[in-house]
DNA sequence: TCTGGGGTCCTAGGACCC
DNA sequence: TCTGGGGTCCTAGGACCC
């Protein structure tokens, strides 16, 4: 049976959302995400914004440099959207019952066998985007195909505010003429090394052979390029996926040296690792430090531990013995934080790992107040507020 | 230009075991 | 004394994605 595959993705999510709640800044360039004369990028940013050449993960200092006076820029305000993305997900949940989601702005769904309740794939997605819209009043750029890559290129290819569908017979004339990085796994790296071959389109990609791919790319890799570039990929919807890993990190303002600090942020990144990982009911057997030196170097340590851990101050000693066990001090930090991970049930009888302790806010509230404390003494009160996430 | 934060998956070498 | 092949686990890094 052939299937019906949907992608919805909603359009420049956090700036739309800033303009629906800011009705003056609608028609303006308007960004979000860190703040202009600091360092960090841009999370995403209204169309208005990107008719200047800005665009998600740019430098913020480029961003300004781009944009005329009268731009608004804006700190993300992340839980209220997540509760817009909430609502989106479950008013996509009224058009099929299997919906993927797989970013906060989204969602994969399987419309497959809604042909004959519902109408043609058209009608299916105008029902989504007006679900959407009553929801949350906000717009979204929908593309149906047979497989989850062509659905996605499909939405992709008009935006904002599209409906994109492409059929079975479409698949190869649509695929064809596209520059060869929207192929998944394709990115700033492998990219080069295909088009130094002279190849820029997926079309080209399709001319090259399997074993001339796999020489370029690796075995697993040059085939899921060469399948990729025919049309063939996933068709399949996975509802509910479990994380595999929790981290949290930081970007200092400032490169920093002093190991006070850097101790009091990996305490307060060991804690809020540790709480989401209780607020979850998970146990992780594996520790993992991520450093970044100056300029822009990035290490990681991990260890495993003997027994799984949800414990804040285990996953801190843990993370700090991997830290002084490397010639690092001294040296200025630009980035440092901690995962965990290693929850999954390798048939090692451990069965009661989620009867484990409840989150423990009153403690760790106290706690994390004075890592807090101590980490604004040296960078201020907005430091370590929220965190900032790309979006198209 | 000067590069956030949260993830996933893959590769590759070495340890260790049979 | 010099030596196989395979399997699994651990660790570090890198590419990529949103």
């Amino acid at each position: 049976m052939t299937r019906l595959v949907m992608h919805v993705d909603l359009d420049a999510f956090y700036a739309a959302i800033e303009q629906r709640d800011h009705p003056q800044w609608r028609g303006l360039p308007v960004v979000v995400g860190a703040e202009p004369g600091k360092r960090g990028v841009v999370a995403t940013c209204s169309y208005e914004a990107r008719r200047y050449g800005v665009h998600s993960a740019m430098p913020i200092s480029e961003a300004a440099r781009r944009l005329p006076p009268g731009t608004i820029y804006v700190r993300p305000r992340m839980e209220d959207y997540a509760r817009a993305s909430r609502r989106v997900m479950a008013a996509l949940e009224g058009v099929s019952p299997v919906v993927e989601q797989v970013s906060i702005d989204e969602a994969y769904l399987d419309v497959s066998g809604l042909e004959r309740l519902v109408g043609p794939p058209e009608v299916i997605g105008q029902q989504a985007k007006a679900a959407i819209g009553e929801a949350v009043g906000l717009t979204a750029s929908v593309g149906v195909g047979p497989n989850r890559l062509i659905a996605k290129l499909a939405s992709d290819s008009h935006k904002p505010d599209g409906l994109t569908v492409v059929t079975p017979d479409g698949v190869q004339g649509f695929l064809d003429p596209m520059p060869l990085t929207v192929l998944r796994g394709v990115g700033v790296k492998t990219a080069p090394r295909l088009q130094r071959l002279g190849l820029t389109t997926v079309g080209d990609v399709r001319r090259l052979s399997l074993e001339a791919l796999r020489r370029q790319l690796g075995a697993r890799a040059g085939t899921q390029v060469h399948l990729q570039a025919r049309g063939i990929a996933d068709d399949r919807v996975y509802p509910a996926s479990e994380r595999k890993s929790i981290s949290k990190e930081t970007t200092f303002p400032e490169d920093v040296t002093d190991p006070v600090l850097l101790r009091d942020t990996l305490r307060w990144a060991a804690q809020e690792v540790g709480f989401l990982a209780r607020h979850e009911g998970r146990k992780g057997a594996l520790v993992t430090l991520k450093i970044r030196l100056r300029p822009f170097e990035t290490h990681t340590r991990s260890r495993t531990l003997s027994t799984r851990t949800a414990s804040d101050s285990e996953i801190f000693r843990t993370a700090w013995s991997l830290f002084e066990a490397e010639p690092w001090a001294g040296k200025a930090v630009r980035l440092i934080g901690v995962g965990l991970s290693g929850w999954e049930d390798a048939c090692d009888g451990q069965t009661d790992l989620f009867a484990s302790e409840a989150p423990s806010p009153d403690h760790h509230d106290e706690r994390l107040d004075e890592t807090l404390d101590a980490i604004r003494r040296k960078f201020g009160k907005g430091y370590l507020q929220r965190g900032l996430s790309r979006r198209s």
